[in-house]
DNA sequence: GCTGAAGATGCGACCTTTTCGCAATTAGTT
DNA sequence: AACTAATTGCGAAAAGGTCGCATCTTCAGC
């Protein structure tokens, strides 16, 4: 399975709560450390909410997942190869679309050549009002 | 005083420790409910932190403070008025770097336009690196 | 200026989310 | 098979924020 060799090439030990945590996140595109501890205790009831949470980091610092702020609090994990779009989150009905990250390349290159800026659109949320949620007017 | 105004006329009573978190965040541009607490506190001592969040939460109703996300974990308060800018929040020193609104323009109008989706970006702030800490490429 | 009712405050308890120390266990090396 | 260092589980506890309740204050009406 190529997966060992993932998390071995990256200087990691290979235990069965981390493999079960990656996949974990890469089974639910997004999830928070508590949904991802649950996904895991379906295969492996006892894991520690701790272990969890060391392991995202863990995972985060080699690059294999990444967090993004959607807004209410906690950090959501994604592995990283699904980082590739933009998260609109609706501060009206709370909903979490997607838009491609292309849609924000002229935005980045500004903000790099006037501000020196480099930008990760990723890691924070789009925040504003959907579609669905903003009233028709006449 | 036009302050006092300012707060009846929203419909809200006028208590000194309302009146005090409002002017304190004006003064500190943006702060974190326990640093408006920390300034409240230099003239009046006793305040409570609860009193600091409710009034934060009512000053906010009513659209005098608005708050932000600028990824720690807490939200910041600004002053309404003060709101007229990007947070550039640099994810190696945690430096918080400004940027005009106008900067954003085509992109909120981009995701207007292709997703129907009314952005707000002040809400959330833009991580990315700042060019302080960007390394310098031969 | 008093008075009463609605609203605000202070206080403490409590909840959620995340971190930490430590002893026991396990992976990977030799 | 044995050793060492990384990892886990567990409980305690740090942050950050909310809530109920008794008391006090604001402000409208008199």
């Amino acid at each position: 399975m190529a997966e060992q060799h993932e998390l071995r090439d990256k200087g990691l030990r290979l235990t069965p709560q981390r493999e079960l945590v990656l996949s974990a996140v890469r089974a639910l595109g997004h999830a928070t450390p508590e949904e991802v501890a649950e996904k895991v205790r379906q295969s492996h009831p006892g894991i520690n909410l701790s272990t969890v949470y060391r392991n995202l980091e863990t995972l985060e610092n080699v690059g294999l997942v990444q967090h993004t702020h959607l807004g209410h609090g906690g950090a959501t994990y994604h592995a990283a190869e699904e980082l590739t779009h933009l998260h609109l989150v609706c501060g009206v009905c709370g909903s979490v679309g997607d838009a491609p990250i292309e849609a924000a390349a002229n935005f980045v290159n500004s903000l790099a050549d006037d501000y020196g800026f480099k930008t990760d659109v990723t890691h924070f949320a789009i925040y504003g009002t959907c579609s669905a949620c903003i009233p028709v007017e006449d």
